[in-house]
DNA sequence: CAGCTTATGGTGGTA
DNA sequence: CCATAAGCTG
């Protein structure tokens, strides 16, 4: 075994071999809980640590920002010289670095805004309404989905008006047109224009392009089967000098087709790199032995894939349970019963996980677990960055940082409200319009010039406009400007006025974002001081493109500091630190001064990382997610929800076969997460949609080997439907699918409503609740869950009055015993 | 202009 | 069934 600063002895032989293997084009193929990440990793620190690789000449790419932050972290730990200068980022977080420096070729400032899902939205919203385009015919999402899968796919607008053959296409492109002008004129990418104009400015470009294939020795891209064409085209441009391209994914884990993931990218990178070496990873160190057979089994009924097989040498484990439940809430109360025995028996909520295809399952989920008194956490509910009221100080901020930005400024106009109505908003508009303004231009223009506005109007459009001039001037510490822009905005004030729960939670979230900001002030209290040591230095002519690894060797422009391997990377601001532009634009030194240095790198921050789970509680409790979340993750116990056909498989609106094997892939990433125990539960009936269907068990349970799996619960005695006429539900007309290749079962009518005959026979369930609900008694000191409110407790019970303090919201409220939607769950 | 009622529609969710 | 969006009345 050659020298190393890596441990090789500790990698198994493929893995050393793809460590090992630092020239040229490679392909890794890495099933689930193969040590995927362990050999991204020491392959970087093995090309840094033997082959005097420098840090700065290493990209490497992923898909999320946690998984980026883990890599980093872990590169940390095994490179004492620090990652300096190395670019661990997602796709669009380079792409932002990348366009930040060069954003004039492409006719945009520098301080472009970015563009969320919801910020497009309004825009395509409004774009619709001009063009006069009814969204009930035409549905907002089919035109933004359409728009989005036409930038993808590098159509242009005029490319896809002329080859528009239905009336749907036909809109979309017209939308589409009008899109990028606005967003041009708005100085504003979306998340799509990132990648897009990323790529633009490769091939229009090609100095730029040159700088970074110069610089970049060595590329890595994980999780290649989710790339979608322009990831593809950026990476084969960025690798094309050197051809030191590592690729790493499982095609049997592409789960994204459906926005725009291109399985392909993945099954041809031999066909695109001939010289390409291909390694596969195929030893699981996750899971037990029938798990991984099941995983094996299910997915071997895909036709489009790279054979390969899971195997373990740690032993058979557990079998596989399936559990079948008369009706949804039975699943839920099942699961949650047996988290209670094995919490018991010692596994930690922690440990366990329960996953579902749609979120509309984690309600009833969420409501047995609440009653079981079986503590969980729900990944990925309502963000913290989705609220309106943090949206609202974002487009503030935004506004600030970017006053071109119409979406935001229409937000936030009359936020809070200031008496600028929807009449007003037109007249500005149209200024706008008719003399080629931004919305903020055209709100000046309308104070400074008489009777175009009702005086009222014009003083509170004053106050707004003046109060966004003033906070750009604002300087000094981070969250000071943040608060100042939050006072001047009155946003906070509205709410506090208003005194009401919900007012209050709204300001509470507010002071939350302060609290955030104050935070990234304070993990990045170096990056002021270097961005204004970069500016003396840029101002001097110290540096050039070619002058980065000197200025990089001398310390002069350091990284932030490796402690914090979340941010480390993803700011364009700091982009500036190892990849000197040649030449401060002009444009650029003209917009300043912008608040705070720091506020537009903290806006960058935001937009990039729209999730927030470090924050989520750290008491411990069961996972609750979608499957989807799930990838990437694991846990020693795993619950797999709903397994039926029609559900997941879900076959909603076709029945294409890709689409099938894309949920067959969903069902082997579930499966591959569990460490020990899996568990798999289908339900003989389910509401969804008010009305209750009866599905066939899923055919994915039905693909799992007999030896590896055990059916317990209701079924278990055979699946013919006599388990269930035995618990006396109604008719029997279902449960008589063996989940073969149909879908579907029997639907009952949409007014399935609780007559004599479903309550009686009923399990016992429904019939304990209504009598629980009509006996429940509080005493003070019970602990209790409202359906809204959240966790409590009573304080004072009488008569059928009982009052409860809840815990989120902090308070009090009186309410009526049997008619409040609220239960006990301790006392 | 704002709170309310009624209609509507509803996989998956990162950046 | 339930959440959200568009329409109506005070």
């Amino acid at each position: 075994m050659p020298e190393s600063v890596v441990d090789l002895a500790s990698l198994n032989p493929a893995q050393r071999e793809a460590v090992l293997c630092t020239e040229g084009p490679l392909l890794v193929l890495a099933g689930a809980g193969s040590g995927k990440t362990r050999v991204l990793t020491h392959r970087i620190a093995h090309m840094i640590g033997d082959e005097g690789v420098r840090p700065w000449q290493v990209l490497a790419i992923t898909f999320t920002n946690k998984a980026a932050a883990e890599m980093r972290e872990r590169l940390g730990t095994l490179l004492p010289g620090g990652t300096r200068g190395m670019w661990v980022c997602t796709f669009h977080a380079m792409g932002v670095r990348i366009l930040r420096e060069d954003a004039e070729l492409l006719g945009y400032r520098p301080n472009f805004s970015i563009y969320d899902d919801d910020d497009s939205k309004r825009l395509v919203k409004a774009i619709m309404a001009d063009l006069d385009i009814d969204p009930k015919q035409f549905p907002l999402n089919m035109v933004r989905s359409k728009i989005s899968a036409a930038k993808n796919a590098l159509v242009s607008p005029e490319e896809m008006a002329g080859q528009a053959s239905d009336p749907p296409t036909e809109k979309a492109a017209r939308v589409y047109a009008e899109l990028e002008r606005r967003l041009l004129r708005a100085n504003a990418m979306d998340f799509d224009d990132l990648l897009v104009n990323t790529l633009a400015l490769f091939e229009r470009h090609p100095e730029v392009l040159a700088r970074y294939q110069d610089r970049f020795l060595q590329i890595s891209v994980d999780e290649y089967q989710d790339t979608n064409h322009v990831q593809y085209k950026i990476t084969n441009l960025l690798a094309q000098k050197h051809q030191n391209l590592m690729v790493v994914g499982d095609d049997d884990q592409s789960i994204y087709s459906w926005r725009g993931a291109d399985i392909q990218n993945i099954l041809d990178f031999e066909h695109d790199y001939p010289a390409a070496k291909v390694v596969k990873l195929q030893q699981n160190y996750r899971s037990t032995g029938h798990i991984l057979a099941a995983a094996n089994a299910v997915v071997a009924n895909n036709s489009k894939r790279k054979p390969k097989r899971l195997f373990t040498e740690e032993g058979q484990g557990e079998p596989i349970h399936a559990y079948q439940a008369s009706d949804e809430r039975d699943e839920g109360r099942w699961i949650a019963a047996e988290c209670e025995k094995l919490h018991t028996q010692g596994t930690s909520y922690n440990d366990m996980a329960v996953f579902y295809r749609t979120n509309a399952q984690s309600r009833v989920l969420e409501d047995m677990f609440l009653r079981a008194g079986v503590p969980y956490k729900i990944a990925g509910g309502t963000r913290f960055f989705d609220r309106a009221e943090i949206r609202d100080v974002m487009a503030y901020l935004k506004l600030v940082v970017n006053p071109a930005d119409d979406v935001s400024a229409l937000r936030v106009v009359n936020v809070p409200r200031r008496g600028i109505g929807a009449t007003s908003v037109k007249k500005i508009q149209a200024y706008a319009a008719r003399n080629g303004l931004s919305f903020f231009e055209a709100a000046q223009a309308c104070v400074a010039e008489a009777g175009l506005l009702s005086p009222k109007v014009r003083n509170a459009l004053a106050a707004w406009t003046s109060g966004i001039l003033e906070a750009r001037a604002y300087d000094g510490e981070l969250s000071r400007v943040v608060e100042m822009i939050i006072e001047k905005s009155g946003i906070l004030t509205a709410l506090e006025a208003e005194s009401t729960v919900e007012a209050a939670s709204r300001a509470e979230n507010i002071k939350e974002f302060l609290l955030i900001a104050s935070e990234f002030a304070e993990d990045h209290d170096d990056v002021a001081a270097t961005l204004e040591s970069l500016a003396q230095l840029r101002e001097a002519g110290a540096l050039d493109a070619n002058e980065a690894q000197e200025a990089e060797e001398l310390g002069l422009l350091e990284e932030p500091p490796a402690q914090d391997p979340d941010e480390v990377g993803q700011l364009s601001f700091f982009s500036d630190l190892d990849v000197p532009a040649p030449v401060v634009p002009k444009e650029a030194a003209a917009v300043e001064p912008v608040a705070s240095a720091m506020l537009p790198a903290f806006m960058e921050w935001l937009a990039l990382r729209s999730d927030l789970d470090s924050l989520s509680g750290q008491t411990s409790a069961v996972t609750m997610m979608t499957i989807h979340s799930a990838k990437g993750l694991e846990f020693p116990v795993v619950f797999v929800a709903g397994l039926e056909e029609g559900l997941f498989p879900n076959l909603t609106y076709d029945a294409d076969p890709a689409k099938l094997e894309e949920e067959r892939r969903l069902a082997y990433v579930a499966i591959t997460r569990a460490r020990q125990r899996l568990y798999l539960t289908y339900a003989a009936t389910r509401r969804t949609y008010g009305s209750t269907q009866a599905n066939p068990r899923s055919r994915f349970v039905n693909e799992i080997p007999e030896s590896d799996i055990r059916l317990v619960g209701v079924g278990s005695a055979g699946f013919g439907g006599t388990g269930w006429e035995k618990r006396g539900d109604r008719r029997g007309t279902y449960g008589s699918g063996q989940g073969s290749d149909m879908y579907g079962g029997a639907v009952f009518g949409s007014r399935t409503r609780s007559t004599g005959g479903s309550v009686a026979a009923r399990p016992a369930s429904a019939v304990r609740k209504d009598e629980k609900k009509a006996a429940e008694t509080f005493q003070a000191g019970d602990r209790v869950s409202h359906k809204t409110f959240g966790a409590g407790v009573v304080l004072a019970a009488e008569g059928d009055v009982i009052e409860v303090r809840f815990s989120k919201s902090g308070q009090t409220k009186k309410l009526m015993k049997g008619f409040a939607p609220i239960v006990k769950i301790a006392n």
